[in-house]
DNA sequence: TCACATTTGGGGCAATTGTCCTAACCTGCT
DNA sequence: AGCAGGTTAGGACAATTGCCCCAAATGTGA
């Protein structure tokens, strides 16, 4: 079966996120899963491992997201505008750990740990959803520096979320960053 | 002799920088000092003391560096692009850890440390230091929110750039930002 | 029944925090 | 010089925790 192994990445996932890659044991992971500790090396010969299974749940996680955005919305505007407001729908859980990926990736950089590439890509991930929705838009030349800068934005927004927990300053930033993918877009249309 | 203790801290200050504060052992502050471990009871009982100092440390040379600053420059807009580019001055260090603000916040919430909210104080230094020069530079109302506005941007742009190590992504943010406050600063000048 | 997959609980080993005790040192006083 | 008191330093030690590994037990399907 590999429901156990499933639901060991799934808790792990979960863990990481919230007290951090170095600050989960197995233990921790093993507890609410009601799992003895031995049984993880079985499943996974190390810690390294486990965090190898969840950053590739992770990919395979947020490709199926944004592939499911890509079918949503009526124009790439509205697309893109639904990322912008994950700072919304994650609102709280931000405000509490900030965001899954920065957290991750910067935890990595300390630890000089050899996943920190992989994380990473899951920023690739986004930023070249982003970009293929600028070109959608019309945006012809340097959809790629849009869409880095948009994603900078949002990880800026997150880590001033998670020290001050301020949900006005959140909601300013998204409606600020909602009108300038507006702008750019508009920008970028022939002139008529 | 409290020079003992002021080396602990400064050591500490670095190490929590780079490796993080939990990844962070005693023995990694005593061994490039040259010092047992037994000595730090004496100057610390536990090592959320030395957090302690290192928090307050870094607060009066974050207070220390701001007023250097508000000396300097010709005008306000100087300054502000001065903090702008520290982007730029600390591009290695930044590239390797992130910022030391937002990494050591970021971890210590995940830790749920109660020194969480002194850390984030560093934030509003900049924060208060950011909306002080947009006034003085005529921006009547809101600069505390676009002070917000410039530390989040900033804040964005380290992490993307601990993620990827990329300096021409750095360089041209940190002009977009500049252009930008130059920008906030014109229109809120009376018009004449 | 047999072979295989899965799970269990324990234990080795290393790292880390924290306590305790002793030795060296400095300084002021007699 | 000799002494007393406080300060600085060093190492031994216990307690805890975490990662990793193993041998045995259990479940499962052919």
């Amino acid at each position: 079966m590999t429901a156990t192994r499933d639901r060991i990445v799934e808790t792990a996932d979960a863990l990481f996120y919230e007290k951090g890659f170095a600050a989960t044991s197995f233990a921790d992971i093993a507890q609410p899963l009601g799992l003895s500790r031995g049984n993880f090396y079985y499943h996974f010969k190390s810690k390294d491992e486990i965090l190898e299974a969840v950053i590739a749940r992770r990919l395979t996680h947020t490709a199926d997201l944004l592939a499911t955005w890509r079918g949503e919305g009526q124009t790439p505007l509205d697309r893109i505008t639904c990322f912008i407001r994950i700072l919304i729908r994650n609102q709280s859980k931000i405000m509490a750990w900030g965001c899954p990926v920065g957290s991750l990736v910067g935890e990595l950089a300390k630890l000089e740990h050899h996943a920190q590439g992989r994380a990473a890509a899951l920023f690739t991930l986004f930023i070249d959803w982003l970009a293929e929705e600028l070109k959608a838009a019309g945006v012809t030349e340097g959809a790629e520096d849009l869409a880095r800068h948009l994603l900078a934005r949002s990880q800026g927004v997150a880590v001033l979320a998670q020290a001050f927990g301020d949900e006005r300053f959140i909601a300013a930033e998204v409606e600020e960053m909602a009108r300038w993918a507006e702008a750019q877009i508009a920008a970028a249309q022939p002139a008529q």
